[in-house]
DNA sequence: GTTAATAGATATCGCTGTTATGCAACAATG
DNA sequence: CATTGTTGCATAACAGCGATATCTATTAAC
């Protein structure tokens, strides 16, 4: 009547082992055959527990989408936004290059090879942009950013810092300019696009910086 | 003594294939057996053309360059070189829009696939930029933005689109709002942090919408 | 203890990129 | 024009991939 029940640890194994093998070995590695090697299982434990490489690899997409929030979530609120903001653009820039190959399959792996992202998918990305919007609102409010829709400002912070991100782990950056700099001027940038203050803002940015220490531990 | 000289059209026929069944058929259908089987020939036409698969999509990705770079070019020098800037920015959007897939191998296709792209790949996309940069100086030199680096200037209109684009094909884009809201959105706010006032910058934003009929026939 | 249902192993299929082999076609040379 | 060296391309094969069918064995419920 009832089942046979898998152990219930072997799951999170699995993507823990599929997240080392990308992170260590890049894309190529991420096969069923490597990781029931790892496993010391068959590569049919992939199958049962995932319903196949896709499935894993979108179990992988909500494991990065979960480390992204987890970084972003560690950046205290201050009495000034702008600098919390700043702050959140740096911790989305740091968590990416901490796993950069992670971070490709989150954005740019549903094109590239079969797999598709689910809405609901998509929708655990969008919550990430809940911490910005909350900050966002916070910049609103304080009177530093032009009167707006805190969403739609949360979601400019996003997209540019995406892109920045995006092209600097292409290895599309110009030189002489290095990403430290980009950043610097994006970041100043954006706050000034959103209404504050050109030196409010480079002076927020400035401090964000020093608050560095709280998201490159998390 | 001499060789046997390969037809020199086949080559750029073969990227032709390759690249309309990319765009028709998805990332799946870039095999040597399809592409051979279009072509009337066998799988060793890649490896005596390209030298292999990674060949012929470093081939593609040249080809995506040249086609934004094509669209970026349709864009006419004006007196209001920021209404040019915004048009510019709708231009690579269209044409991030037109070819989803090929733009999708030229900057998420290195880290997924074994395609790694050279530095001298990379400098193509960087020469991308030059109208973006030619632009901005003159943005700089009309008085209209802040005096600064115009490819610094450059720089942060590319990563801001490429951003919003890269979300917009990932369908990360949240709602109610669409993606053409964002991208005026967009647009006005990279004019003012670039240092434009934010109702010049409006005009010559909706100004560039009036000529969008420039890049979308090209 | 019996039984039903699932986890996992094995083998296989169809597909991929890649390579070794051989042949045919061309350009240069005499 | 004949020879010859070089190369394009076809065939077949190999290693690897994801996916599946089949089977065994384990486990939970009765």
């Amino acid at each position: 009547m009832s089942p046979r029940r898998s152990d219930p640890a072997t799951k999170p194994a699995l993507v823990d082992i599929a997240a080392r093998l990308l992170a260590e070995n890049g894309p190529q590695a991420l096969s069923t055959r490597r990781i029931a090697a790892e496993a010391d299982s068959s590569t049919m434990t992939v199958y049962t527990h995932f319903g196949g490489m896709s499935g894993l690899v979108r179990e992988m997409v909500r494991e990065g989408f979960a480390r992204l929030q987890e970084r972003l979530t560690s950046v205290r609120s201050t009495d000034d936004p702008v600098a919390d903001m700043a702050l959140l653009g740096r911790a989305y820039r740091i968590n990416a290059l901490a796993n950069p190959h992670l971070y490709a399959v989150m954005f740019g792996g549903s094109s590239l090879a079969g797999f598709s992202l689910s809405e609901e998918d998509r929708q655990h990305g969008r919550y990430t942009l809940g911490n910005v919007a909350e900050c966002a609102e916070r910049c609103l409010t304080s009177g530093r950013f032009r009167p707006g829709d805190a969403i739609l400002v949360a979601h400019q912070m996003w997209t540019a810092i995406h892109g920045l991100v995006t092209l600097e782990l292409g290895g599309y950056l110009i030189p002489p300019y290095d990403a430290d700099t980009c950043v610097e001027a994006q970041l100043v940038g954006l706050m000034v696009s959103a209404g504050d203050d050109w030196q409010a803002a480079s002076e927020s940015v400035a401090r964000s910086l020093t608050r560095i220490g709280e998201i490159e531990t998390a």
